[in-house]
DNA sequence: TTAATTCACTTGCAAATTGCAAGCTATCTG
DNA sequence: CAGATAGCTTGCAATTTGCAAGTGAATTAA
């Protein structure tokens, strides 16, 4: 869903705005999670064929790129470009955001 | 969609992590739009049914509040929260992302 | 060297969400 | 009183999500 001839605002909601990918970076860029089961393992649970889908888009997107691992060649590794790199400031407002307000949401 | 015990992240993007959320926050915040049918008038053209759902979903959230225009009774006043204008450094950090990144997309 | 295991998916299908158009109700304006 | 207007609601098709099971290539264990 590309958003063209809008605000700056919008086109970053059109990559980064659903349920998931924020997630997904999240675990790559604090987490240091680098594999598909690393990533699969987070607390908010995503589902295999939506992890897979992501990991396609976000690659599309320019946000991860991806190399076969020289040890173990089943295994591939995702890594942040400078573009995901750049969502630290988004991350941190977030996170600083969610622990104001929704930290104790439920007890 | 509560994601409890969980980091704040993703808390944050259980409450704002969709399409539409912080499109119809940003109309609020920095377009000062205060009515539906100015909120429905934003280029990225949500429709009727998906934005009354943002809106009182944004109500439960207590993120706007709404209240009857005195003047216009049939006409709803919706306003940002406190809780609302605290996300104005999550918008600003989009701003700029989008702005450096997705800004000559596609011309 | 064969069998089991692991990794990264893919597939099938039901459920939920979205998008579009049309309709509805209360209020207001002429 | 006859439109017009604001803010929805409804119906329905299309897309996206969530869950479980399965696949194939690479690796490790016996």
């Amino acid at each position: 869903m590309k958003r063209k001839n809008c605000c700056p605002i919008a086109q970053a909601l059109s990559v980064l705005g659903d349920k998931w990918s924020l997630i997904v970076l999240r675990d790559v860029i604090f987490g240091k999670k680098r594999h598909f089961n690393d990533l699969l393992a987070s607390p908010e649970k995503i589902s295999t064929n939506i992890l897979a889908n992501r990991l396609k888009t976000l690659q599309e997107e320019s946000l991860l790129c991806c190399c076969v691992d020289a040890e173990n060649r089943r295994s591939k590794i995702y890594t942040p470009t400078e573009k995901a790199q750049d969502l630290v400031p988004i991350l941190v407002e977030l996170y600083k955001w969610g622990e104001k307000y929704n930290d104790k949401v439920d007890k």
